[in-house]
DNA sequence: TTCACCGCACTGAAAATTCAGTCAACCCTT
DNA sequence: AAGGGTTGACTGAATTTTCAGTGCGGTGAA
């Protein structure tokens, strides 16, 4: 946290959320990072160096992001976790929006990139996972490859949600509902 | 069609959808178009020139491609229909990977460009429009709003399951496997 | 002394953008 | 119908801009 370095993969997607990884200039990651720019080369090769370990950073907080606990609350059913972490992906605080930002441009860059692919791969199987057990837990007449394929459709829809709230053709409310319903959905056949 | 300035944009989309909207360099366009570089700039003030015109013409073009009529086919149900036309997203054809990588290229720059919204917003929403109809004429007993709802979930999806395709983390089979499925579930309820 | 760091001028290469001018097509004249 | 003038599409070769990345002298703390 007080750790310089980590100060900079801060600094970093932040200004990937704001301008995207093609947007990235070094001097301004500098400068939002209240750096000098050689220190930057100091700790990271070079700018592919930083993309990568941003991209990395990145999808570990949007592990760690996904698997956050129940903050002790006692009453909560599997359904309601269920609907708590996924609804978490489309919230409007700054958090939730740099975060579904970059990850968007991570999953844009690696079109193009192959070399993010694994990574990116991982941590969609990762994440796919984690939801196929929650709804196992909410849903447990269901087999396991439908709970699999539920968990793939529910997080695909929640990228393609994120990218038109955040690109304006979809109002936050409206995609929430329509996740909401999505997840009834998933959650009333097996 | 065989005009210059048409010919600069399809090029253009040829482009964007090989090495993205971040990988579009006036010179390998020009040569793309088989052009001179000056020439772009004659037809289109800068390269924001170029880029905000090829991006109308994506979605211009993105329009035709869904509402491509069937082929004089005489013994298609409704509901084959709107498998067809869905499921023609998630194709390797070159034609449907250049536009579906183009068009992600467009959702992905709009989050950053507000200019771009508009005519994204309009598409998106247009795009959705005819794919509800096509619900309603696949399943009359549904509600208007039902069938809006469930078209905005459907090209969600189809967003979300697309880019997942195209970088890697996803294969196709399976992301249309998945259309199929979600396609029967909103199809069931309503 | 070494480590983590600053500041900042500088280089080199890649791109974007400009510009002076060519060429062909099309009017007007006379 | 021959010629002169205007215009718009187009080019190739500069010129300018933008950046990533470097080099280096210096600072303060452990």
């Amino acid at each position: 946290m007080s750790d310089r370095r980590t100060g900079i993969l801060k600094a970093a997607t932040r200004v990937i959320a704001r301008r995207g990884v093609r947007g990235l200039r070094m001097g301004e990651l500098a400068t939002e990072a209240g750096v000098s720019t050689s220190l930057i080369y100091y700790h990271f090769t070079d700018r592919a160096g930083i993309l990568r370990e941003t991209l990395e950073f990145i999808s570990d907080r949007a592990d760690h992001y996904t698997a956050e606990p129940d903050p002790s609350e006692q009453g909560s059913t599997p359904r309601a976790d269920l609907e708590r972490v996924l609804l978490l992906e489309l919230q409007d605080t700054a958090e939730v929006r740099e975060n579904s930002t970059a990850w968007g441009e991570l999953r844009a860059t690696a079109v193009f990139e192959t070399e993010l692919r694994d990574d990116l791969a991982r941590t969609t199987h990762t994440w796919v996972h984690d939801i196929a057990e929650l709804l196992a837990r909410a849903n447990p007449t269901g087999t396991a490859p439908a709970h699999a394929a539920a968990a793939e459709r529910l997080t695909a829809l929640i990228e393609g949600l994120s990218v038109r709230w955040l690109s304006g053709s979809l109002p936050l409310d409206h995609a929430r509902l329509l996740l909401r319903d999505a997840i009834d959905a998933e959650l009333a056949r097996c």
